[in-house]
DNA sequence: ATAATAACGAGA
DNA sequence: CTCGTTATTATC
C-alpha cells in the first residue's frame, strides 16, 4: 500500500479479477480501493486464500512490468525495519517513478527476452518477514559457466589481500572488504577490476559513488574494462525518463552491472554478486528523505541478505568501516607500510601565522611561507599545484573590516568567529569572547565575516605567481581533470580535479574551517577531505609535496602525515565506544514539537536498556530527543519507535514527529 | 479520508 | 432503556 502512514505498514489482501490475472504478477504496481478511495500499491505476492473475510477486488494493474524484484522487496522491508520506517517510504526510494514512454521503449525493444530468463523464477514471496531461504539470484549463480576469464589482478597487487579478493569475486564467494586506497591510486580502475572479476564469475554488481564526477570516472573505467553496453548508470541527475529507462534495463536483466549515486543503491540486478561503495564517508551517501537510509548500510544489508560480496573503499576510512573490520565482518585490504611510504607524497604541517610569511609573494597571497615556497618550487619544476580552500557555508572566520587582516584571539592567537550575524566574536580555540577587539595591524575596530572563497584566493594567488595559469573548481563549475605542467588549481573540498601525472604540490588551507566544526565527525571529515586532495599529488619520490596548514600535533593531522587513516578510524571508534556514540551503539533521534516528541516516547515500548537523552533544541521551535541502545538492541528499538509512530498516526496526532536512526549529525 | 463501531449522556 | 451525539478504530 503506497501510503506512508506507519500504522498501515503491512500487506493487505485483495481478490484478483479474471481480467487482471495474467498481469497481476508479484512486483507490479497496482491501484486498489482502500477506505473508499483509489490508492497506489504494490503487488507483493499471489496467494490461494486469505484470512480476511471480505475482500475487495484489485482495481487495476498500472503496468504489467514487475518493477519490484523479490530481492529488492526483501531488502526494502529490511531497510524499513532497520530505520524505523515504512515499506512504502523505502519503495519510493527504491523504484523510480514510472515513465510510460521510457517503459514502452524498453519493453518493446526486448519484449521476447523479458519472459524467457524469468528474473523472478522463484514463487515470489516479497512480503518481507517470511524468509524463503536463498534468494533466486544466489541459486542461479551456481549455474555459472565453468570456464571463466581471470581478471588481471595487477592493479590490486599493491594490496596483499587484493588478488585474493578478485579471485573470490570471480568464484562467486561473498567476500567482504574494507579497502584503504593508496595515494595516487586510480580507485575507479580498481573498482572496475572488482566488477569485471564479478562479471567473469557470471554475476552482477551494484556500485554507488557520491557524486556525478566520481560517477563519470567510474563509468569511463568500466567502459574501458567491460566494453560499452555491459553496465548502466542510475542517477537522479539524469532526469526521470533516463533514470527509469536505466532502471528497466537492469530490471529486465539486459545488463547486470549498475553504477550510480545513492539512487542506485536499490537497483535490481540479476544474480547480484557484488555491492560496492566508494568514499563512504561522503555525506552525500545519506539519503535525505524518510526513512533516511545510508547507502553504505543499504548495500551492506543487501550483502548480508543475499550472500553477496561487499567492497567499502576510500582513501580515508570511516569509523563505520573500521567497525566492519574490527568485528571481522569484513576483511581489511590495505597496502604494506613500505608501499604506503613509497607512494605517499612528502607531507608537512605548517602554522597559520601570517608573521611567518616574510616573502613578499607569500604575504600578498596570505600564505604561510612553507606553503608558498612549496607551491613556488613545484611551479618552477613545471608541475601543477592544487590549493584546497574552504567552501562557503561554514561558520565564517572574521577579519578586520579596514585592512582585511584575519582577526585573532588576543589571548591565544586562535581564529575569531562570529557565532551569529550580530553576535560578539569569540575564539574558536579557547572560546574566550573578544568584546573589545582592535586590529593589531591598523587599529580598526570593525570586523567582517571573511571566508575567503575560491575566487578570491584564485585572484590573490594569481598575483603572487604572475604568468601561471589559474583554474578554479568549485560549486558552479567542477573540473574533472587538468593537464600536467605548471598551473594553479583552486578547488573546494570534493571538487579537486585529477592532474595528469599528479600534482607537484597540494596545499590544504581550509584546516580550521574543517576541524572546528561542532560535529562528531569533524576530525574524520577533515582527514577524509585532506586525503582525497593529497592522494592527487605525485609520490614524494617523484617530487610530490603536501602542506597542511594545521597543528601537527592534532590526531587527524598526524593521521594524514603518516597516511594512516586506519589508525585514526580505530582511535575514533574507540572514542565513540567510550562516549556511547554511533557506530559503537545505535541511536535514534526523535524530532518535533515538545509535546509530540514526549507523546511518542511515552508510547514507545523501548528495550529496557535504552537510554533517552535530551531534549536538545532543534530548529523552528522544535526539540530533539536521542534514544541510545546497544547494537544488539537496535532492531527492538527501531520496532518500538515505528510502532509508537504507528499509534500516533492511527489516532491522527496532529504534530508530525521525525524519526531518524543513526542520524548523520547528533548535535 | 471515511465508514463502522464503541462509548457516552440526556431525555423518556 | 433508547436515541443521538461523539470519540475511536480499522481500512482488504
Amino acid at each position: 500500500m503506497d501510503v506512508p502512514l506507519p500504522h498501515l505498514d503491512r500487506p493487505f489482501d485483495y481478490l484478483v479479477p479474471e481480467a487482471l490475472d495474467a498481469d497481476a504478477r508479484p512486483g507490479v504496481r497496482v491501484k486498489v480501493r482502500f477506505a473508499g478511495q483509489l490508492v497506489d500499491g504494490w503487488l507483493l505476492e499471489r496467494a490461494e486464500s486469505s484470512e480476511h473475510p471480505k475482500l475487495a477486488y484489485l482495481e487495476k494493474v498500472v503496468s504489467p512490468v514487475p518493477v519490484l524484484s523479490p530481492e529488492v522487496a526483501r531488502l526494502a522491508r529490511a531497510v524499513a525495519d532497520r530505520y524505523a520506517g515504512s515499506l512504502a517510504d523505502v519503495l519510493r526510494l527504491a523504484v523510480p517513478p514510472r515513465h510510460a514512454r521510457a517503459e514502452k521503449a524498453v519493453t518493446a525493444a526486448d519484449a521476447p527476452a523479458t519472459d524467457a530468463p524469468a528474473p523472478d523464477g522463484s514463487p515470489a514471496s516479497a512480503g518481507g518477514t517470511a524468509p524463503d531461504g536463498v534468494p533466486a539470484e544466489a541459486a542461479d549463480a551456481d549455474a555459472r559457466p565453468g570456464g571463466r576469464a581471470e581478471v588481471d589482478p595487477r592493479g590490486w597487487r599493491d594490496y596483499p589481500a587484493g588478488p585474493a579478493l578478485l579471485r573470490a569475486l570471480t568464484d562467486g564467494k561473498p567476500a567482504r572488504a574494507v579497502w584503504s586506497a593508496l595515494p595516487g591510486e586510480d580507485w575507479a580502475d580498481r573498482y572496475a577490476d572488482a566488477v569485471a572479476a564479478t562479471v567473469a564469475g557470471g554475476r552482477g554488481a551494484v556500485v554507488v559513488v557520491a557524486d556525478a564526477r566520481d560517477l563519470d570516472r567510474l563509468d569511463a573505467a568500466l567502459t574501458a574494462v567491460l566494453g560499452a553496453g555491459r553496465h548502466v548508470r542510475l542517477t537522479a541527475a539524469d532526469g526521470p525518463a533516463r533514470r527509469y529507462r536505466a532502471f528497466l534495463t537492469a530490471r529486465t536483466g539486459e545488463v547486470d552491472v549498475v553504477i550510480g549515486t545513492r539512487a542506485a543503491m536499490f537497483a535490481p540486478v540479476r544474480r547480484l554478486g557484488l555491492v560496492a561503495i566508494w568514499d563512504d564517508g561522503d555525506d552525500l551517501h545519506a539519503e535525505p528523505r524518510a526513512p533516511y537510509p545510508h547507502a553504505r548500510d543499504v548495500l551492506l544489508t543487501r550483502a548480508q541478505l543475499g550472500d553477496v560480496a561487499a567492497l567499502v573503499g576510500g582513501y580515508a576510512r570511516t569509523a563505520e568501516a573500521q567497525l566492519l573490520a574490527e568485528t571481522g565482518w569484513a576483511r581489511e585490504v590495505v597496502a604494506d607500510r613500505a608501499v604506503v611510504r613509497a607512494r605517499t607524497p612528502a607531507l608537512a604541517p605548517t602554522g597559520d601565522d601570517p608573521q611567518l610569511a616574510r616573502d613578499p609573494g607569500a604575504a600578498s597571497a596570505r600564505l604561510p611561507s612553507l606553503a608558498w615556497t612549496t607551491a613556488r618550487d613545484a611551479l618552477r619544476a613545471d608541475l601543477p599545484v592544487l590549493v584546497q580552500v574552504p567552501r562557503r557555508g561554514y561558520v565564517p572566520s572574521v577579519a578586520c573590516a579596514d585592512c582585511r587582516a584575519p582577526a585573532r584571539c588576543p589571548h591565544c592567537a586562535g581564529p575569531l568567529a562570529l557565532p551569529s550575524a550580530q553576535g560578539t566574536p569569540a575564539c574558536r580555540w579557547c572560546g574566550r569572547v573578544a568584546a573589545a577587539y582592535a586590529c593589531p595591524e591598523c587599529g580598526g575596530r570593525r570586523l567582517r565575516a571573511s571566508v575567503t572563497g575560491a575566487r578570491r584566493t584564485a585572484e590573490e594567488l594569481g598575483r603572487a605567481f604572475p604568468g601561471v595559469p589559474v583554474r578554479t573548481s568549485g560549486r558552479e563549475e567542477v573540473l574533472a581533470s587538468v593537464p600536467g605542467g605548471a598551473g594553479l588549481v583552486i578547488a573546494t573540498p570534493g571538487a579537486e580535479p585529477v592532474a595528469e601525472g599528479g600534482y607537484g604540490a597540494v596545499l590544504l588551507l581550509d584546516s580550521w574551517a574543517l576541524l572546528t566544526r561542532a560535529d562528531l565527525r569533524a576530525g574524520e571529515e577533515a582527514l577524509r577531505r585532506w586525503m582525497a586532495a593529497a592522494a592527487l599529488a605525485r609520490p614524494g619520490t617523484a617530487g610530490g609535496r603536501v602542506v597542511v596548514v594545521a597543528d601537527g600535533a592534532l590526531a587527524p593531522v598526524q593521521a594524514l602525515l603518516r597516511w594512516d587513516s586506519a589508525w585514526f578510524a580505530a582511535r575514533e571508534l574507540a572514542e565513540r565506544r567510550e562516549l556511547g556514540f554511533p557506530p559503537a551503539v545505535r541511536m535514534a533521534s526523535v524530532t518535533g514539537v515538545a509535546e509530540a516528541v514526549a507523546d511518542l516516547l511515552a508510547g514507545a515500548r523501548l528495550p529496557g536498556d535504552a537510554e533517552v537523552l535530551g531534549p536538545v533544541p532543534a530548529d523552528e521551535g522544535r526539540e530533539r530527543m536521542l534514544v541510545r541502545v546497544p547494537r544488539s538492541r537496535a532492531a527492538a528499538m527501531a520496532e518500538a519507535l515505528h510502532a509508537a509512530a504507528g499509534q500516533r498516526s492511527a489516532r491522527k496526532a496532529a504534530d508530525p514527529v521525525r524519526l531518524q536512526v543513526d542520524p548523520l549529525t547528533l548535535f
